[in-house]
DNA sequence: TTGATCAATCAAATTATGTTGATCCAAACA
DNA sequence: TGTTTGGATCAACATAATTTGATTGATCAA
């Protein structure tokens, strides 16, 4: 997720990531800085094959990234990522016209 | 959908309307205007309950608005809902400060 | 080494979403 | 009126996403 403008897939999987209670969650935590799994499992109160589950899905949308340190993985987010789906919105709504085209009769 | 600032669950219902490949065509349709369901089933080409299943999710979650005229009924975007969820994506990504703190070791 | 811990992954079960075809209702028109 | 048409809705089915508990591999400490 590394370019500014994302297709139409690209932001299709951006936002069902980001559609999901417990995965805005882990957002915000880590909005706050870079956590390991272990952490968040505790502020989360997540059992951790859930959290990685959706760690998963987070990092595979390009919203986090991860490295390992020893035997702890830190997440962190990747505010790219949000930057890129802003514009891609921007860009829609930039289409939306208001032209009222009613229907023939 | 008229205030501008969207809390967890409106942002939420936002996100995952917009999630769809489906929704994002129908979108991107009224984009250029209004259209009434049985245009769109011919643009689209899609089944008359398929649309109407996805234009209800659009319209619930505020992105669409709809209106009678005779027996057709027609459909709009909404833009202010793109707006606020871009605002609400411009606000969520002013928290993520890069302070990066490491898990304790 | 051995044992403990962190975290990913897998299979099975559960839940949520989407699709299909039918039916229903209201508006229009004969 | 009866009939047609636009569109919502419903029930049954199909598919996709999530949860759970167990297993696995890696790292580290004793």
């Amino acid at each position: 997720m590394i370019q500014n403008t994302l297709n139409r897939e690209q932001s299709r999987q951006l936002l069902k990531a980001l559609a999901d209670p417990i995965r805005l969650d882990v957002i915000h935590a880590l909005a706050q800085g870079e956590r390991c799994v272990c952490d968040l499992t505790g502020e989360l109160n997540l059992s951790q094959s859930k959290l990685s589950f959706h760690l998963r899905v987070l990092r595979e949308a390009g919203l986090l990234t991860d490295r390992q340190r020893g035997r702890w993985i830190y997440y962190r987010l990747q505010p790219d990522a949000l930057a890129a789906l802003e514009a891609w919105l921007a860009e829609l709504r930039r289409h939306c016209s208001q032209s009222a085209t009613p229907c023939p009769s």
